[in-house]
DNA sequence: ACCGAGGGAGAACGTTCGGTCTCTTTTTAT
DNA sequence: ATAAAAAGAGACCGAACGTTCTCCCTCGGT
């Protein structure tokens, strides 16, 4: 039926079973999903999920490695453009509008991980720690070669206005919150 | 031992509950507690609990409302004082901050029960959405106020910055949080 | 003196949780 | 051809979940 082989960690029971976990968890959250509604939807059995991870948790620090890795692909793609680093840093915020936009847009999975590992030294809590570390080191880079100074408040102030995007764009009209954002972000580019 | 009459809304076992309901709820969020966690520290029966509440739920609910009511009354604080309207926009900015450089501080109470309770049809969900309804309404009031035009916009960034902020409180330097908070405020006041 | 509400103590309910187990079948690599 | 790995099927575990229940004691108001 498959042509490709099945070669451990890529096999097709897995990518079922984390594509699945991916939707459900971003979609529902992650304490109020079992892992009986992952195995039914992903139609895998028990014993194929705890094969493939040592558990829930591993599970769930799969999904966000999944996001991490998707987001820093856009931000690579962008980057790839060469474009004038001003239309640079736009480009980057138009991709998190065109996120806030889309349907079944559910806000940040990390910053939503956050809120349900609230102790720091939770492997799931220390991932969104990670993904949030590089993403600001990006945006300082791209606000720097954007010439703005001081690069590390505009990097910062980027994330902010970012993180309340995200945080908001799903408990209000998405249009008008990608207004703001993009609004918010001219700001930071334009010199003071 | 008590002093004033124990008529039912305002019992002190009830008040226990709520307040150590409110306490655990915040720092742990509300899915991964379970009700013998909060009867166990309020040194309440589970017979007390549900005397009192229908369930957990409305536990939780009467947790965001007392949040709400919270929030409401520095608000209200802040405008007693009648200060110039830039001047109240900033102090209230500064009762943000505050929160945030507190000891304990776990992000937004209603950020993280919406990231907990995605579905938006969930009276949980909606009481969040309902506070966020006042917040902005308030915002959008007091920049009006301050002379921002147009009000609307100014007030939608100002909630995008204090959700930004409020969100990444607890996952970064509340000092540097605080300060790029309120240089953000400061370039919302500032005429265009 | 009395009654009813509030509260404490704790057993019990059925369900779901995350996780482990055995057994069989299919598939792939050598 | 054959052994190892992957996957399916499903029983099973102890624990925790939210909830309801009975029983008893202690108050406060009438």
């Amino acid at each position: 039926m498959s042509a490709s082989t099945t070669g451990g960690r890529t096999s097709e029971a897995r990518t079922r079973l984390l594509s699945t976990a991916t939707r459900i968890f971003y979609t529902e959250g992650i304490h109020s999903v079992g892992v009986d509604r992952i195995i039914e939807e992903a139609q895998v059995t028990r014993a194929t999920l705890y094969r493939h991870f040592k558990g829930k948790e591993e599970l769930v620090l799969a999904y966000l490695l999944q996001a991490d890795q998707a987001i820093r692909g856009q931000v690579e793609a962008v980057r790839a453009q060469e474009l004038p680093a001003p239309d640079t840093v736009r480009a980057v915020a138009r991709t998190i509008t065109e996120g806030i936009r889309s349907s079944g847009f559910r806000g940040c999975a990390f910053l939503n991980a956050a809120a349900e590992y609230p102790d720091p030294s939770h492997p799931v809590h220390q991932a969104v720690l990670a993904h949030r570390q590089w993403f600001l080191e990006t945006a300082v880079e791209l606000l720097d070669q954007a010439g703005c100074t001081p690069a590390d408040a505009a990097g910062r102030h980027f994330v902010m206005l970012r993180d309340g995007a995200m945080a908001a764009g799903c408990l209000f009209d998405p249009a008008l919150i990608s207004e703001t954002f993009l609004h918010g972000v001219e700001g930071i580019l334009r010199p003071a």
